[in-house]
DNA sequence: TTACACAAAATGAACGTTCATTCTTTTTTA
DNA sequence: TAAAAAAGAATGAACGTTCATTTTGTGTAA
């Protein structure tokens, strides 16, 4: 236990710290001295984790990530119908914007910018291919539009992340009523 | 013509040149030397005209932001009715996010990120106000649904955002289909 | 149980570099 | 010729990273 678990403590410190840092100041407003202080170690400890600070970034990046997809599709299943499994992992998105808004605005910061290496985010993007799936299903028995898949990700999926910036930057209060006028919206803009 | 004349375009060269490294390398990775070199300046030049680093990309957010909303609006009239005014202002954006990506890009990174003053951001809001006139009138016509204004904009026309970024990662290739495609599910989104 | 040795982990100070900004001088303009 | 504009070199601060050293944890011999 001893050694091995306090190195993942120290780890997670780390990345924590980065996604805070850099949600309130920016990749590179962000020093390395600072990102040690917040995680209560030494800057010389963080080299002992990651590369360099490149490095830390990408890493956290898919790590938040992977936190993400794995929150998204959670009890999905295929057997639902269309409307029926687009609503769900709409849903669970919607939630994790609004649960780990922390974690989501780190990805929408990263997704807008280029902060990450282009192999990072390649590596970022291959979890999303239930939904890429579910929608191919929807268009083949005629219940999804026959949109390419950036349109179909643009209109029902990443119009969550415009909301939780406002909510983020607190010039909008996301409420329940609000939620359920996005889903219809969603659902509107893609459904046949 | 001769001296004030040279310093519009001395400053002129300094936003472009602003734009063009904040978008390939984002704001803090961009160093005032690198600006006053593509801008054919000193870096003490470069302080005759901005206070500081802060001030200088302020100022550019404003003014692409001020041109921006000057596209979106050209020739736009309240004569026209609900969807044919949404209509005529959406193609404008969607025109904009095209033809001047350059400049899209860089207020996509400045409205997703910390780098852009809270003030200077305020400031860049204030222009949509036609858009959201028309979209009161639209909801007491009963032909927008009754979202609120953040609702709509997010559905909407943010999507125009993801879309353009995608492009410019060149991860995916926007044509004319796809434009009608944006189109639809826009007005689908948002129409009662 | 204690003492010791060794490796891994962690540290704070130090390094070289780069940055935003300023200072002094030169050039341009009217 | 005087003032405004611009230049390039200089400056101090801040950064990412490394280095020399100390601390911590673990197994072993007494």
């Amino acid at each position: 236990m001893a050694t091995l678990q306090k190195s993942i403590d120290k780890r997670n410190a780390l990345i924590k710290a980065t996604i805070d840092l850099v949600n309130n100041n920016g990749f590179h407003a962000t020093a390395m001295n600072k990102i040690a202080k917040m995680a209560n170690v030494s800057p010389a400890t963080i080299y002992l984790y990651f590369e360099n600070k490149q490095d830390l970034v990408n890493q956290t990046y898919i790590e938040v990530k992977a936190k993400y997809s794995d929150y998204a599709f959670k009890n999905y299943t295929e057997k639902l119908s269309v409307e029926d499994g687009f609503k769900h992992i709409w849903k669970r998105i919607a939630d994790f914007k609004l649960i780990e808004c922390e974690n989501a605005f780190f990805l929408a910061q990263c997704d807008n910018t280029p902060i990450i290496d282009e192999e990072s985010r390649q590596e970022g993007i291959k979890h999303l291919q239930p939904l890429l799936d579910l929608w191919a299903r929807g268009k083949k028995e005629g219940i999804i539009k026959p949109f390419s898949d950036y349109i179909l990700y643009a209109y029902s999926i990443n119009p969550l992340s415009f909301l939780m910036m406002a909510q983020k930057r607190e010039t909008f209060k996301l409420n329940n009523e609000h939620m359920e006028e996005a889903f219809q919206a969603a659902w509107n803009s893609i459904k046949n």
